[in-house]
DNA sequence: CAATTACGATACCGGTCCGTACCGTTTCGT
DNA sequence: ACGAAACGGTACGGACCGGTATCGTAATTG
């Protein structure tokens, strides 16, 4: 996929064109779903005549799968010196990307079709992995400070950490904002 | 909705063959999702013709919503005494209920369909409301027995008890089984 | 200028799907 | 026996969609 810059001999390729329509294709995905999207309302949304989004992708899928890939970028995490604050670092940003980004209008869609899309369903697993992976570095950083007691479960606390934050995006649709992130914290995380 | 039982003239309709057929469409609906649920797939899986079914409800939509409904059925709480033993009981029938059960299955493409279409949405907040009240009454015996503190808030309690379920359902994919069960209630719940 | 590639617009093809209509057959009431 | 309604099977219409092809135009290189 190496954006070859061979100056080739035509007219070029619109300048930032192909981010465009990954944009585009995220946002309309997320708006009618992803088998709801067509082709041809996603040209017209992008203001693009359908010829120049075949000319980029071989097929609706392998655009679909190129958007999803492209929106996930991993969280920075600083070590704050407390599993407390950490944590409210954490998934206060987790917080702001379930209900901001352009991403997460089309979990739901990206969930469902995964069930029976193996590609989507790759895509699905980076995604959990890319949410799991930076408590697991901060809860090792808890046991290690002794913040955390030994025994303490640490694959089941992580899944009580993302798991209502889940919840409350797909089902209860309850807010995501920090005082959820307090009180889930002064509930879940065990006083030790 | 009333099944009346006028006895017209004619020829009667099949017995039991609106229950059959709704379960057909909850079983195929999970397989292949509501929109990739076509009639006549539907009507060849139950072994029926299509106008058959058209007899019986005037649009896909109807049916689907009628089969989800149908699906629900609220959960028989029992008192056993104990705050713990309480929980272990509702989310222990909670895992089987979103491993084993029919209307699991669905569940994913109702969360995605439901974004977009306000009756599906209706559906899904009976579920969640099947799904959370249970825990209010078993926290609240909780609260007047004075297994919980009296400060403890019940609300975020319920989230990071069913968000989990929901996580390993749809996402993580881990298993739902009386283990987790019992790992789910060491790590959340408060041991006053 | 000439060749070349990208672009917007549009028409088109093959396939799928919902819902309806019609058939001959079956099963019930009268 | 007769009419009425349900049944399986099937054909059909209208709509939509993914992907391809074509055409005239714009932008760039040589």
């Amino acid at each position: 996929m190496a954006t070859a810059t061979t100056p080739r001999r035509g007219r070029p390729r619109a300048e930032g064109l192909d981010e465009a329509l990954l944009d585009v294709t995220l946002e309309l995905a997320g708006e009618v779903g992803i088998d709801g999207m067509s082709m041809d309302d996603l040209a017209q949304r992008a203001g693009v005549s359908k010829a120049t989004i075949y000319r980029r992708w071989p097929s609706k899928e392998r655009l679909v799968l190129d958007a999803l890939n492209h929106a996930m970028r991993p969280f920075d995490l600083i070590d704050t010196g407390s599993l407390r604050s950490d944590l409210e670092d954490y998934l206060g940003e987790l917080a702001r990307r379930m209900t901001e980004g352009r991403a997460s209008d089309v979990l739901p869609d990206l969930i469902a079709a995964s069930v029976r899309d193996a590609n989507l369903r790759t895509s699905l697993d980076e995604y959990i992995r890319h949410r799991r992976q930076p408590l697991q570095t901060i809860l090792g950083r808890g046991l290690q400070r002794g913040e955390l007691s030994d025994d303490a479960d640490v694959e089941v606390l992580i899944d009580a950490l993302i798991g209502p934050f889940v919840y409350r995006r797909l089902l209860s649709h309850d807010p995501l904002d920090s005082d959820f992130v307090e009180r889930l914290l002064r509930t879940v995380l065990p006083t030790v």
